[in-house]
DNA sequence: CCCCTATTGAGATTTTTTTCACGTTTACTA
DNA sequence: TAGTAAACGTGAAAAAAATCTCAATAGGGG
């Protein structure tokens, strides 16, 4: 399997997506660049070039199978591996994860959940269990756990990251709105909202005090 | 004020999160590009460059002056100017966003909050009313409101959009995994976490079957 | 069975984004 | 007050990403 860009996932994601929604499912469960460009707004030459890097073909006048396309994007994004994950942090946004049910169809599993808040430990959210902090590393040891959901507090977020890493975590996708430190071989994925946050601010101080500027640019993800 | 492309804008917050945060506040007040290049992983020409469209000029062997910089990124990306923002949908991740306190130092104020559930109009999450579904329309008029963040399920995202849509609202910021359509002149900034985790997943499904990848991509935003 | 047209794959091209290279400016030091 | 070195601005180059062009292919209709 070959390393892939982050462009490419990200719009190997979003055929996943658009695919595995909607009923293409049914026969002929044949699907053209054409219509998925032009649902998601991407350059059909993108989408057969994309489906090309993760070596599928599509057939002349016909198009591509829409399950081998998403055979080959789940093998490729890994879904097809049972994932799991742990998540550190029960607030508002933790449990907001924890109750997210569509992760399974990625393949992820939130299995355990921890907490230092002592009234939540012991006690369950979405049908997982919340368990101490000090449990946290022997727990990932013991299971073999790759993933961290780090969705705790700014203050303590870098020192929980690092008690990860010590565990044995190979990669942190971090909620907390703090740029985290990690060694080169740990993948750390922040998940900052404020980068979206620019793009609207800017475009609706763009209406209020317009200079000149036309649209150059389209949309967001 | 110029219209600026999306990738500037992130990294515009980029830099301001990190000049706001920490300590740069005191004297001497002077940052390096290579200074916020080194903390963000950047390039300093970059930094240059960027600070650059929006006008701001450093000086030879000191460096840029940080509340000048500040000032300039909160102007061009409007967070001087007060915006009030509605949110549709009071889940747990809308919940989760009402009670983020961090969206006023952007000059974002959620001012109401709108929900189908009859159980929870009438309440207050985080210090925000929520009202029901049919005053949405009348109330995003009555005050002018231009942004409006949609955090309701699936099933009625795209119906939601449209009622906002005619009343008036200019931006949406959708956290719901839905894809939605709307006017050309209504910014639409899709959410999705599924973009991250297909980063993610690939990684580890990377170190699980790899296959001659040597790393050429750093780390996520 | 052969032509017609929709659709693909891939090379060429363009555009965008990032990085490099270097002349200029500015503060510090002797 | 001149020399030095750190930092800047900018134009050129490189790299990455997106788009265009077109011959080849494969169903479908006559």
């Amino acid at each position: 399997m070959a390393k892939l860009r982050r462009v490419v996932l990200e719009r190997l994601m979003r055929y996943y997506r658009f695919l595995s929604e909607s009923s293409f499912k049914k026969p002929p469960q044949t699907i053209t660049s054409a219509q998925i460009a032009e649902a998601l707004d991407i350059d059909p030459t993108q989408v057969r070039k994309d489906f090309g890097t993760i070596g599928l073909l599509g057939i002349g006048r016909v198009g591509f199978d829409v399950c081998e396309v998403c055979r080959a994007i789940r093998f490729n994004l890994g879904f097809d591996q049972r994932q799991e994950a742990v998540l550190i942090g029960t607030g508002h946004l933790g449990t907001a994860l924890l109750a997210y049910s569509g992760f399974a169809s990625y393949g992820l599993h939130i299995v355990a959940a921890f907490d230092s808040d002592s009234d939540k430990v012991g006690g369950e959210i979405a049908g997982c269990a919340v368990k101490p902090m000090r449990a946290m590393k022997p727990y990932i040891k013991r299971r073999g756990i790759r993933l961290a959901i780090l969705t705790a507090p700014h203050e303590v977020a870098q020192k929980l990251a690092d008690r990860l890493v010590s565990a044995g975590i190979k990669a942190i996708w971090n909620f907390a709105p703090t740029r985290l430190t990690a060694p080169p071989d740990v993948l750390v994925r922040d998940e900052h909202i404020s980068l979206g946050l620019s793009v609207i601010a800017h475009h609706l101080a763009q209406a209020t005090r317009p200079d000149r500027g036309q649209d150059t640019e389209g949309r967001a993800p």
